[in-house]
DNA sequence: TTATGATAGTTTAATGTTAAACTATTTGAT
DNA sequence: ATCAAATAGTTTAACATTAAACTATCATAA
């Protein structure tokens, strides 16, 4: 008895694709990873730098829906950050339950410098695929994508 | 100035299939998480526990290379599957460098249980596409994956 | 106005994750 | 036979991650 588990036609394909997308999101992942560990980044903390960089100051709240995780972990990232020196919190005037994260004159030079080269990094992973095939994942990854709320 | 990166159109294209890669990856796993969160296991913990009933008892080493994780990371995670009484770490015969899990009564009992409803949530998961469209997926993923040993 | 509930963020506990330094064991070359 | 290099696994330090309990602040309805 060494098979356990035999599926359907229907079920060996689900589970096929979806061994793939783990796999090759968790390569490419790896690989541009290494681009950042370089500058002594983490991909979260570029994340946040990229969001701030492209949106200009947001609140945690906000980075939190932008990068896909907790509150709790937006704190830690952050804190990170302003450490070394990247990024300030400001309390909000208004509503002072808020604080805002803006990029220092330091973090402003390095997500700058670095956002370029990790777009080349990920540009180069996707060379992979035809030009036709990276709009067709891009739909199929959507697809599943947009099931977000359930 | 708010336009801090003005990507070609091959640049755009290779991004934005990137970060819907990512989001799939992200939201379906957040959403198969929960069903293992209920029987309190984690993704790595059930990793460990489904190669060992497919694979029969595996080296750490193996379980390593399956599951794409680092030497430390699997003495962890097989810590806290052996306190719990899921798995059992046996020491190599010939050569007693290795550490061999295989599964405890409990944890075959478990697996063997979870497995099936497992595997129901990722086809449900998967059912956002037709089945060629999962076909299309897995192929188009494949080769992201496959730039591996870079 | 005040109490109730909602919201932003922090803290804590548990687990995951890696890289790097480490121990124990084995292999292989001289 | 011996010693150096390779290999399996552990430990440590640092960061990530979440859920859940918590604090502070705000909004709103009675």
């Amino acid at each position: 008895m060494r098979i356990h588990y035999k599926g359907s036609k229907k079920e060996v394909r689900a589970l096929n694709a979806y061994v793939k997308l783990m796999r090759a999101a968790e390569s490419v992942t790896t690989r541009t990873y290494r681009h950042l560990a370089d500058v002594g980044l983490t991909i979260s903390q570029f994340g946040v730098l990229e969001a701030i960089y492209h949106l200009g100051p947001l609140s945690q709240r906000d980075i939190g829906k932008k990068i896909l995780r907790s509150s709790g972990n937006i704190t830690m990232v952050v804190d990170n950050l302003e450490k070394r020196g990247l990024v300030k919190r400001e309390r909000g005037q208004e509503d002072r339950r808020f604080l805002t994260a803006h990029l220092t004159k330091d973090g402003h030079k390095l997500i700058s410098e670095i956002f370029p080269q990790h777009a080349a990094v990920i540009v180069e992973e996707m060379n992979a695929l035809t030009e036709s095939e990276q709009e067709e994942l891009g739909g199929l990854c959507r697809k599943l994508g947009l099931r977000e709320g359930r």
